[in-house]
DNA sequence: GCATCCCGCCAACTG
DNA sequence: CAGTTGGCGGGATGC
C-alpha cells in the first residue's frame, strides 16, 4: 500500500483543560496503547504485511516507537521481518509456538529449571558468545546460533542489547522459572551479567518496563505488588486459555482497565510534552470496547473507515489507528469506499462505561462529520 | 520522592 | 552514502 504519508509527529496526545490550557498526557502515548492500537489494526483476516511507515502513519506516531512494539511483537511470533521496513503478519496464532520455542531455548541454555531469583539466563541466545562485557552466562550458547557466522564485536553487542532479545530473554524468566511473580528490578539484575552497575540496571529496567507495558497490553502479564514488599512486580498470565481474538479484545479492554481510572479522563485530547496540536485530537479507539456485546447498552452504530492520514492530519489520535467513526448517515455512502476496517469495527464496537463517554463520542461524532464534509467537498477521501 | 516510561538524539547498520 | 534501525538516558509525568 502506497501512502502519501504525513509526518506522524503532529498526531499529539494533548489534553485540554477547563480553563483550554493544554497538558501533555502521558498514558495516551503509552507503548502499551500504541500496541493495542497496531494490534487492533492489523490482527485480522487478510493481513499479510505490515510496513513500518504505513503502521507509523496510521497509529499516529513516530516511527520510532513502532520499532519498539515491532520488535516485542517479533520475540512473541506474531511479526517476522520480511524485508526492510516490511514484517510479515503472522499474527496472534503463532504466539503458542513461539513461547514453546522460548521455553525450550530457556531450558536448553540452562541445565536445570531456573529461579526467579537467583537463576540466570543467557543474555542473548545467538549471539552473546560473541559479546564483550561480563554477562553471567556468555557460556551457554544456543545451538542452533553455532552455524551463524560472527559478525563484528559491535554488531554483536548491539544486538544482544536489542529490545527484542530482551524481550524474549524476559519472557524465559517466567516460562523456565518455577516462580510467576518479578519485579523488573530483579528480571534487569538477572538479564544482566553486571548486577552493580546501577546505571546499567537503570537502563535495563526503563528498557523491561517498554517491554512489560507492551506485554501486558497483550495480556502475557500484569502488574502486581508484590504481597510482602509492596514493591511492583509482573505476573506471569501466558495464555491461559485465551483465544486469539480473546486476547487481541482483552488488550483493548486491558487499557482501559488497568491504565486508566474511569470516569477521571474523558478524553485523550492530550498535549505532547511542550507541543500543541488540534483538541480534536481524539483517541476514540481507546474507548472501544471489543464486542461480546451482553448488555444492556447498544452503543452507537458506528462504522469504522479508515482514511489517509495525509487528510486528518489534525484528528489522528494519539496512537489510534487513523480509523475514525462515522455516522450511520454516512454509513451507506463509505461502505462503498470502506474495506476490510469494517470487519474490525464489528469486532470492536464501541461500549462506553459511562454517559460521559457516550456524550464524548456523539461530541466526536458531531465534529468529525463536520469536519468531514467539509474535506469531502474539497478532496474525496483516499481509501488506503 | 520514587516509579514509570516517553522522547528524540545519534551511532550502528544496511541496501 | 542516504535511509533504516534501535540503544540509550534525560527528564517529564504519575502516583
Amino acid at each position: 500500500m502506497a501512502l502519501p504519508l504525513p509526518s506522524p509527529s503532529p498526531s499529539l496526545a494533548v489534553k485540554e483543560s477547563a480553563s483550554g490550557s493544554a497538558t501533555y498526557c502521558r498514558k495516551q502515548k503509552s507503548l502499551g496503547l500504541l500496541c493495542s492500537n497496531f494490534l487492533s489494526l492489523y490482527n485480522r483476516d487478510g493481513v499479510e504485511t505490515v510496513g513500518l511507515d504505513e503502521a507509523a502513519a496510521r497509529l499516529g506516531v513516530e516511527r520510532r516507537r513502532i520499532y519498539d512494539i515491532v520488535n516485542v511483537l517479533e520475540s512473541v511470533g506474531v511479526l517476522v521481518r520480511k524485508a526492510k521496513n516490511t514484517y510479515y503478519w503472522k499474527g496472534m496464532g503463532a504466539i503458542p509456538k513461539a513461547l514453546e520455542q522460548l521455553k525450550e531455548q530457556g531450558f536448553r541454555n540452562n541445565d536445570e529449571p531456573i529461579d526467579g531469583k537467583s537463576g540466570k539466563i543467557s543474555d542473548d541466545d545467538e549471539d552473546e558468545r560473541f559479546s564483550n562485557h561480563s554477562a553471567s552466562f556468555q557460556d551457554k550458547v544456543d545451538p542452533d546460533s553455532m552455524n551463524k557466522a560472527p559478525g563484528s564485536f559491535k554488531s554483536e553487542n548491539r544486538k544482544e542489547k536489542s529490545l527484542g532479545l530482551l524481550t524474549k530473554n524476559f519472557l524465559k524468566l517466567f516460562l523456565c522459572t518455577t516462580s510467576d511473580m518479578l519485579s523488573l528490578e530483579d528480571a534487569a539484575k538477572i538479564l544482566l551479567g553486571d548486577a552493580r552497575n546501577p546505571s546499567l540496571t537503570r537502563t535495563k529496567v526503563r528498557r523491561l518496563y517498554d517491554i512489560a507495558n507492551v506485554l501486558s497490553s497483550m495480556n502475557f502479564i500484569e502488574k502486581i505488588h508484590h504481597p510482602e514488599t509492596r514493591k511492583p512486580a509482573f505476573r506471569w498470565l501466558g495464555m491461559r486459555g485465551q483465544t486469539d481474538s480473546e486476547r487481541t479484545a482483552n488488550a483493548l479492554v486491558h487499557k482501559e482497565s488497568k491504565k486508566r481510572t474511569f470516569g477521571t479522563e474523558l478524553t485523550n485530547i492530550c498535549f505532547k510534552r511542550s507541543k500543541m496540536v488540534s483538541p480534536i485530537d481524539v483517541d476514540i479507539n481507546e474507548d472501544i470496547k471489543p464486542v461480546h456485546l451482553q448488555g444492556e447498552r447498544q452503543p452507537v452504530k458506528c462504522n469504522t473507515d479508515m482514511c489517509n492520514s495525509d487528510q486528518v492530519p489534525d484528528r489522528v489520535g494519539p496512537s489510534a489507528p487513523v480509523c475514525l467513526p462515522k455516522s450511520c448517515d454516512e454509513e451507506s455512502n463509505e461502505a462503498k469506499k470502506s474495506h476490510d476496517w469494517e470487519s474490525l469495527a464489528s469486532t470492536y464496537r464501541p461500549q462506553y462505561h459511562n454517559q460521559a463517554l457516550r456524550d464524548l463520542f456523539v461530541h466526536y461524532m458531531d465534529a468529525w462529520k463536520s469536519w468531514y464534509s467539509e474535506v469531502a467537498e474539497m478532496d474525496p477521501i483516499q481509501v488506503i
